[in-house]
DNA sequence: GTCTATACTCTGATAGAC
DNA sequence: GTCTATCAGAGTATAGAC
């Protein structure tokens, strides 16, 4: 092998063990994941493993690393297509839960195993997920510019309401349900913009 | 001891195992929890532990049974102070968000733990929980009886919104924070209820 | 780089004295 | 009913051959 061809090769592998590894964790959890079904979902064995990652808590990190940086990144593309920030946030909304519930299942990995990661790596792991937060308060933020939202809402709430319920429909959401992942994000939206109520009872 | 003290100790002491068993769970997960630690944290031995509750498994069945109950009583008590679903709807939120942040660490282990059952216990709690989630369904079937929400809303999704935003609050929420549950229960309800943008764009 | 074989720890659960 | 002592199995991680 030369050198490039080594590269290629761990990099292969790397992922391997990487998408190995998210398919166990989405559906065990981290705690109840055992190494060895990793290396086998990821078709090499326990001690090939171990020479990639050093440790099962290194191998959820370098997971939620990859996560993040795709739902960054697919975030500031979907946000990228429009000027208006309340379009932007329907985009957003639609970005996250497509990622979330059809390509993605280190996204859940990195929403729900946090408690996997202890000291240092934990923090990291709040560092990068707070960066993702920081586009969003950007996007809301211009939005309440622009005059069109209501002074009294509170942005940070209207945040974590809006995501909140967004990254909980990875509880029920099925594929063969009578939505799709883009209908629920638009229907989010649409409620959380519009309200429920015919008419404002302000 | 007469039967009677034995059985107030009996349930005493089952209770303790419970409690013990919420605290863990609620901190560290099912699966990372271990029996002696549970036993540790209900004030007795390993051995104690597993003379009330026969596997781990078992602990968190009746844990999530107990939270469960809580819960319905706690919803149904709320709505029963108006007849108005609106305000139904809005107490709802609130007995909710008290339950699972102030109150009941239970609540967190049901929403949060429910991968930690198999085969029949999974599938009685799934039950227990359609039963709670029927409760709701049933006060927004009745707000939109009044004509006071929008026809084209989606009641199941309006559900699944509103408590997948008040569900998630578990994983940010500080008890030192900003908002108090109330507070937040409260602004969640006024924004689904009135939407975010200033003007009706519909 | 990948494999086999294994060391060592911790876990859930049990048996049986009191 | 509660305790002590312990078992059998599973877990992560390692060592070293290839």
């Amino acid at each position: 092998m030369t050198k490039i061809d080594q590269l290629e090769s761990k990099d292969h592998s790397d992922a391997a063990a990487l998408i190995g590894a998210s398919h166990v964790f989405r559906r065990k959890g981290f705690a109840a994941a055992t190494t060895r079904e990793i290396a086998a979902a990821a078709g090499m064995l326990p001690g090939s493993l171990h020479y990639r990652y050093a440790s099962k808590e290194q191998l959820l990190l370098a997971l939620m690393e990859r996560g993040i940086a795709r739902a960054t990144t697919s975030l500031r593309d979907a946000i990228s297509k429009t000027n208006d920030p309340i379009e932007r946030l329907r985009a957003g909304v639609r970005s996250h839960l497509r990622l979330l519930l059809d390509e993605d299942e280190a996204i859940y990995v990195l929403l729900y195993e946090g408690r996997g990661l202890s000291g240092d790596a934990r923090a990291e792991m709040v560092r990068l997920r707070d960066q993702y937060d920081a586009i969003w308060d950007g996007v809301l933020y211009a939005a309440a510019g622009t005059g069109r939202l209501r002074p009294d809402v509170d942005l940070r709430l209207l945040r974590l309401l809006l995501l909140g319920a967004v990254n909980w429909t990875a509880q029920w959401f099925s594929p063969n349900g009578t939505y799709s992942a883009d209908e629920v994000a638009d229907s989010y939206a649409d409620i959380v913009l519009n309200g429920v109520l015919a008419e404002k009872g302000r």
